[in-house]
Parts: structure tokens; sequence; C-alpha cells
RNA sequence: GCGCCCGUAGCUCAAUUGGAUAGAGCGCCAGACUACGGAUCUGGAGGUUAGGAGUUCGACUCUUCUCGGGCGCGCCA
């Protein structure tokens, strides 16, 4: 069954259809028309602006469309009233039984409430973290880490099929230093004095996969300087290193479905393909790039490189492919790796970036636009940086030293929920401060626990009332429940009602905060609805003379329970049913 | 110098992608507990949405310019 906001936009498609058939309307953009079921106005249950856009889109000057809405909307058999402000909003009000009808199909839908098939089925392989397997993992990817997991989901719980990819970087000159930094720290346990390079990398944790070459091959590479050699500690240390970054996610439920490594697409040879592409396209060549503009370019000097012609595309210059010693840049591997992914037949890539790659962006969204024809086959989202705050003070990283923080130093001091909720809870392309000392609080200021607070007082309202004997029974004897519902109730249940498209607008527009502010507006709405009932008794929640009341409430306070798990779900964290 | 992202109350963030009087929390001021969980609630003060110009019935949102912050700018990944 369709809920009001369907119908009503079912409604003014239709009400337009014909309007045009009758020379009423010429073009008219549906995507113009706005339904407002939040209805923060508080002018009706809910409003929408179709009068406004009709009104302009009126060709015959003899037709009152104004009357002709009025009398349409009202026959509507779902509407009480419905009435067009002095500035052209049309308010309607909805029959409360047809109200108590959408939440029965709430109850009965359960945690399938929200779910939708917009997606149809497709496959969409979400890209995120993809950190460097170099150490640990880091609060710079936390992030990006939250959201494309919480992303993930959303989309899943709109009809797509969702793959969660990590691409691991394990070819290239940094893992060269790794595979050179581990070495040093193998000697290093046979007594050798050793020296590290200010690119090489300090972190304890490559003694400790020294330590394990040790105990499985002893001094076996001691004095071996072979190519065999080399290639077994860079593996040796992506191995263990892909194994902690995996673990630290886990911390956080984050878990991903499939690890593809720049090395299977070198050796893949996927490249090849590429170049045909690209050259049938007449996108590859060979040239010079202009001396780039940046400080610090005084070594530059021009040079002659296989270059992708992208800036026939979205880019604003040409990008080289092939490094002046014969290896690919990390875009051309890059490049093949997302050809990769198309050839996996995936309908939709999105991936999700930290804002230091922004530059990036549009050359690889020319090559998915010259693979795919399409130019949103890749979608790239983009996260800023997380300043963490301790006790008022700016925690400053830096990369040398070793001195970042690393994400499980700061699961350690809050814990999964409050990091998971605040990395989603607003918009990925504004920068944020996370701030250690205040998402622990156990207040009103802590809109996690205030949430889940919400939760767990309306779980202990229905187990109360169970231990009452009062429960829900046959939905029938409900016929006339919401005439025991006030206005603070209602809005609430409009709210719990409109979950769907909260969820719909989340997943379109990839913004799981939504969904936080969500559940943060009906949490603000119950704790103020639960104190009333201090100073009115008749507010309360369980009343042992009126069992048919205090199961009204019972009604939304399941459904209440219902979208919450949902939302919970959605962005993974935790919920009780006492704190 | 160029490109991208951002700028909303003292602070941290929203604003249903162009809708009605820009909303919450913290902080500040003033109040409410013989309770279905006070870990909460009620009221008040606080804004030229960085600034100017434009687009239209209507702009925080779109265009343009200025200012301020962040990120990036060949053979690093």
């Amino acid at each position: 069954m369709s809920n009001h906001i369907d119908l009503l936009f079912d409604f003014f498609h239709q009400y337009v259809n014909i309007g045009i058939q009758e020379n009423i309307f010429n073009e008219f953009n549906k995507k113009s028309i706005s339904i407002d079921f939040s209805s923060k106005s508080r002018q009706g249950d809910i409003s929408s602006n179709f009068y406004l856009v009709a009104i302009k889109k009126n060709l015959d000057k003899k037709f009152d469309l104004k009357t002709d809405l009025l009398k349409k909307i009202n026959n509507l058999f779902f509407v009480e009233n419905c009435e067009i402000s002095k500035n052209g909003f049309i308010n309607i009000n909805i029959k409360k039984n047809f109200l108590l009808d959408q939440i029965k199909n709430l109850l009965e839908a359960k945690h399938s409430f929200g779910k939708s098939n917009s997606g149809g089925g497709k496959k969409v392989n979400v890209e995120f973290v993809s950190a460097n397997p170099t150490g640990p993992i880091t609060v710079a990817h936390m992030r990006g880490a939250v959201l494309g997991d919480v992303i993930s989901s959303l989309l899943a719980e709109s009809g797509f099929e969702v793959t969660r990819e990590y691409y691991v970087n394990n070819a290239g000159s940094q893992i060269d230093t790794l595979g050179i930094s581990l070495y040093k720290r193998y000697l290093e346990l046979f007594g050798e004095a050793i020296e590290l390079n200010n690119d090489e990398y300090p972190g304890s944790y490559l003694i400790d996969i020294a330590n394990k070459i040790k105990k499985i091959d002893g001094d076996k590479w001691r004095n071996k300087d072979t190519n065999e050699r080399k290639e077994y500690f860079k593996d040796f240390a992506v191995t263990y290193l892909i194994e902690f970054i995996q673990n630290d996610l886990q911390l956080l439920n984050i878990d991903f479905d499939k690890f593809t490594f720049e090395k299977d697409i070198v050796s893949n040879q996927i490249i090849n393909e590429l170049f045909k592409i690209l050259n049938e396209k007449k996108l590859l060549y060979k040239g010079t790039l202009e001396k780039p503009k940046g400080e610090d370019s005084d070594d530059w000097e021009p040079r002659e490189q296989l270059l992708f012609k992208s800036s026939d595309i979205f880019d604003h210059q040409d990008r080289a492919l092939q490094k002046s010693n014969g290896e690919w840049t990390y875009f051309a591997n890059d490049a093949a790796y997302h050809l990769d992914k198309y050839k996996r037949k995936f309908d939709k890539l999105i991936n999700i970036w930290g804002a230091d790659h922004i530059g990036y962006i549009p050359r690889m969204r020319s090559i998915l636009k010259t693979i795919s024809s399409s130019d949103d086959y890749l979608e790239i989202l983009t996260c800023q940086i997380v300043r963490l705050i301790k006790n008022n003070e700016i925690l400053k990283m830096s990369k040398r030293e070793g001195n970042f923080i690393t994400l499980r130093e700061v699961y350690d001091e809050v814990g999964k929920d409050p990091l998971r909720y605040f990395m989603i809870s607003t918009k990925s392309e504004t920068s944020m401060d996370f701030d250690l000392n205040k998402v622990l609080e156990k207040n009103k200021d802590n809109p996690v626990f205030y949430c889940q607070y919400a939760y767990a007082r309306a779980s202990s309202v229905i187990n109360k009332a169970s231990s009452l004997g009062i429960n829900l029974e046959s939905f029938d004897k409900y016929n006339q429940a919401t005439n025991n519902l006030t206005k603070d109730e209602i809005e609430i249940i409009l709210k719990l009602l409109s979950y769907p498209y909260i969820l719909q607008q989340a997943s379109n527009y990839r913004e799981p905060h939504r969904l936080t502010n969500f559940i943060e507006d009906i949490s603000t709405l119950f704790h103020s609805f639960w104190n009333k009932g201090k100073e009115n008794e008749s507010l309360r929640f369980i009343d042992n003379q009126d069992i048919i009341k205090t199961q009204s409430k019972l009604l939304w306070l399941h459904s209440m329970r219902i979208v919450f798990e949902n939302v919970f779900k959605i962005i993974g964290i935790d919920f009780h049913e006492t704190m």
C-alpha cells in the first residue's frame, strides 16, 4: 500500500498529465514538484509547492486552477482537508484513520519498512579506504571508512547489489621503501647497526613483522641482496599490514567483500587493453607537458612522455601514464584498475577519497568517461579532514617520526558507536572537529547518547506496560486509536512515516547525515513529550484505567523502535533496551 | 599563478538540493523532580547566511566578482 506522500505525488503527476492533454499546461518538469512532509511550519500535516509551480504553466487564462485543485485534493480519500495559503502553498491534513493504516503497515513490515527497490538490483562497487599498506590505518582514513561502509548499507537498503572493495597499492616506490625498511629491521635483529633514511618507515610494527620472518626463515636472508629477497620482504610486509588494517577496521565492524591488488592489475596486463581503448579514441600520444606552476619546481626539465589527452574531457591538462624509468605511473595502474572494475560488469562505480585527492578527480573521471561513454558511471565522493580535539586542544599530526594517531588509538578512547555516529553525522565535504571528550559525555550534548536513550526509554515503557499485562493485540481493536492521540504524537507519527523518504534521499544523495538528523529530531520530540507526562498525568504513556489509550501509544512506540533500529543498523551502531 | 572544496548564532552543526518567519545542541539568563528512567524537559536572549552584484513569484542554495580558510598542481601514492 502506498503512503500519503506517494499518493499525493501520484495525484500531482496525474493532474499534470491530464492538464497537458487538455492544453491547460505545456511542458512541465515534474521534478520541480516538492512535497514537504516534515511539516516544520505546522501548517498542515504535509504541504507542497505544486500550486506555485503549476500556476506558472497555466496557459488557459479562463481556467480556475486554484478552485479546481482544491476541489480535487479535498476529494482524495486520504485527505481530511486542504487549503492554499496566501503565498501559494498547498497545506493538507491527512485523515487520521489513514495514518493508522500506515502504522499498521509499518508494524507488519518491521525491518523491511523503508526498504525500496529503486536500485533495481543494479551492481554498485563502492571503493573506499584503500590506504597504502605501509603502516596501521590512521585517523586520516577514519571518516572515509565509515562513510563508505554506511553508504554501501544505504545503497543496499535501496535495492542495489553492493560490493565493498579495497584497492591495495602494493606496487611502486612506497612499497619498495617499505621492503627496505623491513629488511633493515630484520638485519637489526641480528645485531647489525641500522640507520633509517628520512623516507623510510620508522614504526615499531615493522620490528614485529621482522621477528616473524626471523622465526620462519632464520638468517636465510641476511646476506642476500637478490630480487627474490626484495620481493619476499615487500610481499611479507604487505600481507601482514593488510591483516593489521583489516583487524583495525573490524573494530568498527567494517568489512570488505573484495581486496584488489595493484600488483595483480600490473601482471594481468589490463593496461594494454586500456591503451587499446585510448588509442582507438585517439586520446593517447607522446608529448611534453608544460612546466607546472607549483612553487618548488626548480628541478623541472621538459621530457617527452606517454600522455593521456584528458584535457579533451574533464581535465585542464593532459596526464602522464609512464615514468621516465619506464614504469607505469600510479595513475596508469589506477586507470587500468578501474577498467578492471568496469569489466567486472558493475553498473556503477563509487569511490570515496580524502580531500588530498580532490585534484585527481578530473583525470579519473576522464578515463571512465572514455571507457564507459557515461559522464556519471564513476562517482567520486570526497571527505574533508577531521581535526581531533582533546582537552580543548587540536591534536597535531605529522607523518614524520611516526607521529600520527591511529584509528585503533581513537577507537580505544571512544569506542565504536560515537566514532561511527560522528563520522557520518555531518556532510562529508565539510571539514569537521571531533572532540574526544565531548563524544563520551552521557548527556544531551551527545546526540549518540540522546538517540540511544530515547530508544531505551521507549523500550522501557513497552516493557513496563507488558509487565502490567498491556500489550498490543489484534489491530482491529484500534480503529479509533488516533482519537486518543495528541497533536505531539501525531507529529511523531508523521515523522516516522516519512522515514522511507528520508532513507531514499540519504541514499540518492549519498548523505547519511540525513539519517542522524532524522532520529535526533524524533528523539527531541519524544523526550519532550515524555516530560509533558510529568506535569500532566493524562499525557503519560501508561494508564491502567484505559487500556485502549495505552495501546494506542504502544502503536507508535513500537513503530518508533522499528524505525530507530533500522537507522541504527544502517549507520552501524548498537541499541539497548537499558542504558 | 591555476584548479577543486568550504565559509550559516560566541562554539559544534542542520536546513527535505530553489520554498513559507534560516533551525537544533552546547554555552549564557530564568524556571520544572512524592518520576512510565531528571542521563530529561520548559521559557528567554543571540543572524544583513563572509561581502557586493545578478537570475525570479521566492536565494543559505544557482551565476559572477571580492575577501577569508583548507587541499592539490610532471617522472609520490
